[in-house]
DNA sequence: TGAAGTAAGTGCACTACCGTACAGACAACA
DNA sequence: TGTTGTCTGTACGGTAGTGCACTTACTTCA
């Protein structure tokens, strides 16, 4: 039975009920460790376990058509898995897969139907959730169509760092350029075209974000108008 | 006082409701007629309307930064707009830009809530079509970053094809190079080679299709995915 | 009849990204 | 120690798109 106190890291959408709602809902809660590359859901398939993660984070993969995929979302301690559940619709509607290893909460899908209908800060918190989700994927389409692969690239780093809770974390060119959906070697020119400029430095996989200011800047406006339709939406009380 | 017999075509989502909650809603609502280009949300600004178009059709916009645009939905007679009450957000995440004119019932927010709190058809139909939005936004995102323009406008014509109940509807090059986000002449070339191909013709605006078939096999698979989602969530009883 | 406005076609230099191929650098493991 | 696999860098021709400027054609209205 877990508690608030026993929980490695939190998640911000549970952090921000009622306490008592809270304490209820993390009780109902399993902590699973998450394994980098591991496929929670697949698009178009019944899922059956949502999932909060605290010190993981996953993507959203829309699969286009045969031999294409793109990410749509992140999804880190700000946000959750099985969303589609607030419109009683158990069908994943992307592939989710790990991007970083760690920590999430998990809970059955009929165990959290139960405390979504018990508690009325849920329902608003989730379906608040939900809105800046679809606002973010109609957000990432406009960037994917009219941004530059370095300005996309350091937005993705950007909201991966956020997700992170460090400032090193790994992630391969090859994984980067299947989510912003180019060639690998549009990711390398990148990539190399930031750390040049120093504001990050990269080997095998590991990256490491230097200078976070000058990454805002090389990055397009998508980093910050995602963040404030969260804070928006999110943000208040 | 509306009923079904006195409304001028119908709305997909609604004749789909059982019977009495099909005349109670109706009830409700008001005719109207919406203006070529008229806008009836901004993003980001509260609305206080729902509209569910009968003959109309209506684009989503997003607003990506400060000079680009990009449609991710088109809505007519099969949805609805202000889907974003479902969530309890009565802030717009889209502008709705006004394609085709024609009617369209309209409720005020406080009555569609109050009909949305009695009906337990209409809310799990609308659920079920919000889930529809957001996967068609995510396959519109992918649309717009991998495939061709004369594809992309060959599924645009198939969308809007549906939605105008007629084989000829209005449409100029410039506005369907903002929806697409393409330059006009990125239009007028893709447009020029689907009309050699005696799939369409067109002048001054007045868009004929000639050959669906030939359409659908132009177009790139987007189009049937977005249609088969529909049909899965929302076809079965 | 002429002027003004709107819609569509053409031309040209330019760029970001594609597809493919190959090579070098590092890590893990036998 | 060598082998294999993974990660990154480089190179090259090709193309779908860009930005800008100009022209042609049709429509409306004074």
């Amino acid at each position: 039975m877990l508690s608030a106190s026993a929980v490695i890291g939190t998640n911000c959408l549970l952090a921000a009920l009622p306490h008592n709602d809270y304490e209820q809902l993390l009780a109902c809660c399993e902590e699973t460790e998450l394994k980098s590359g591991e496929v929670l859901y697949r698009a178009g398939e019944l899922y059956s376990d949502v999932y909060f993660p605290t010190t993981s984070s996953v993507s959203l993969v829309a699969s286009i058509d045969s031999d294409h995929n793109l990410e749509v979302g992140l999804i880190g301690n700000e946000g959750m898995l099985g969303f589609s559940l607030i419109l009683a619709v158990d069908v994943a509607p992307f592939n989710a897969l790990v991007q970083r290893a760690g920590q999430a909460l998990r809970l059955s899908k009929s165990v959290f139907l139960h405390e979504f209908g018990k508690s009325v800060a849920l329902r608003r918190e989730l379906r608040r959730y939900f809105y800046v989700v679809m606002s973010q994927i109609a957000q990432t389409a406009g960037c994917n169509r009219f941004h530059v692969v370095e300005a996309r690239l350091a937005r993705w780093l950007l909201m991966a760092h956020d997700r992170a809770q460090s400032n090193q974390f790994h992630v391969t060119h090859v994984y980067l350029a299947c989510m912003l959906g180019v060639r690998r070697v549009g990711i390398t020119k990148a990539a190399n075209s930031l750390q040049k400029k120093a504001l990050i430095s990269y080997k095998r996989g590991a990256i490491t974000i230097l200078d976070r200011t000058g990454l805002e800047a090389a990055s397009c406006g998508c980093y910050r108008a995602e963040k404030e339709i969260y804070e928006r939406i999110l943000g208040q009380e």
